[in-house]
DNA sequence: CAATGTCAATACGGTTGCGTATGGACTAAT
DNA sequence: ATTAGTCCATACGCAACCGTATTGACATTG
């Protein structure tokens, strides 16, 4: 009896395991169960490599070894898996930007420069901007998305404001370096200017030095 | 025999001119002939407002109150529509670089502010940011869309540097403070704070001062 | 073993959109 | 008046998707 469960629990766990994998991969193992995050892993590939209407059900049954019947058992339509990628979209921002808080003991500059490289650091596999990207095009049609955008703007601002504040300036000079910083994260993320990942990182921390008005000493990314 | 000429020539013109006015009004006047960029416009229209995927032919069609036998006459296919978009939107991004380069006397930090606060003075009527935003994500996935924004993120660059060389620093900061200036530029453009106008103007010129490492003195927009 | 619950396969109807083929209306030139 | 050219309408085939209904495989529980 209880070694059914466990091997049901190990065939979960490996399932969740597997989603991001590749395909071949998953092929050989074991015929799964799917979960509703395997869809959403699914769906957020898509929307990461094109936009929110190439999140094709039949599509993602394809690439997931499934059909359709497995779709509508986790989800009532189309539009309850969006709204899930969103959350989850949501819920990733928004676990990033206390990550932020957490990070590194150094204040100051130091910490200010190392947020503003955080676009330059994060690996391009990663589909961050690409998703990011997406999703503010998408928000533009769906107002749950521009929600979601409007609220991750304001968190993040309010975190940045929270180092920029700091440096000792006026509650006006802050909420302009602010403005600047938030807007360089965002840019720099877009920009294609074919920079290498070195020259951004310096950019970043000419921009920090900039918005502190304080050099930056030592040479940590 | 002239007048049959004329008159055809006074309908072109104004079947242009009333490509962007109001459906409406476009009913009441004259059964037109459409001009390749009457489908164009009619497209831009669209990946404003959503993306790519958002251009249906029957749709464009339906809005400028023809069928698609219409469509099928000026283009190959829709592949050739998407292609004349992004050459619309190539030109009309070079164009303004070039008017960026001739406008406003002024020099130094004056015309550098002038140019950062230039998303925040762009009515939004005008799509400007959105366009963008389509394209960029576009970009993913065509090459044709991603060498277009490649390109236009190094011109621009170019003309931006050319402002900050004037500062006199050394040819590796103009690198860097010209990323700082361009990624400003376009995150601005994409931020969804809540911010007003007056506040992104103010954040642009701040942006400007450091940038320079001057400050602004009157107080030009 | 029977019953229940979970997840997926299959088959169907309906819509939308692309592309083509063909014909029609209207203009311009001869 | 005939002809050729320009632009649009209509009708069709076809493929891709969404959503539903039904059935089936398998695991777990009693």
């Amino acid at each position: 009896m209880l070694h059914f469960r466990r091997w049901f629990v190990i065939k979960e766990v490996m399932s969740k395991l597997l989603d991001d994998a590749d395909p071949e991969i998953r092929e050989q193992t074991i015929p799964r169960r799917l979960s509703e995050q395997s869809w959403i892993n699914a769906a957020v590939r898509h929307i990461a490599e094109a936009n929110v209407d190439d999140i094709r059900i039949e599509e993602l049954a394809r690439e997931l070894g499934v059909t359709k019947g497995s779709f509508y058992w986790h989800f009532r339509n189309r539009q309850h898996l969006l709204e899930r990628v969103l959350e989850h979209w949501m819920d990733r921002a928004t676990v990033r930007i206390t990550e932020w808080s957490k990070s590194e003991a150094a204040t100051g500059v130091e910490r200010l420069a190392h947020l503003l490289a955080l676009p330059a650091n994060t690996p391009p596999d990663k589909r961050g901007a690409d998703i990011e990207l997406a999703v503010r095009a998408w928000a533009r049609r769906e107002k749950l998305a521009a929600d979601m955008v409007a609220k991750i703007d304001r968190m993040r601002m309010e975190y940045i404001s929270s180092l920029v504040s700091e440096f000792g300036f006026t509650p006006e000079e802050v909420r302009r370096r602010t403005a600047v910083a938030q807007a360089f994260m965002l840019g720099d993320a877009f920009l294609k200017t074919g920079m290498g990942q070195r020259e951004r990182i310096e950019s970043a921390r000419a921009c920090a030095e900039m918005i502190a008005d304080q050099p930056l000493c030592n040479e940590i990314s």
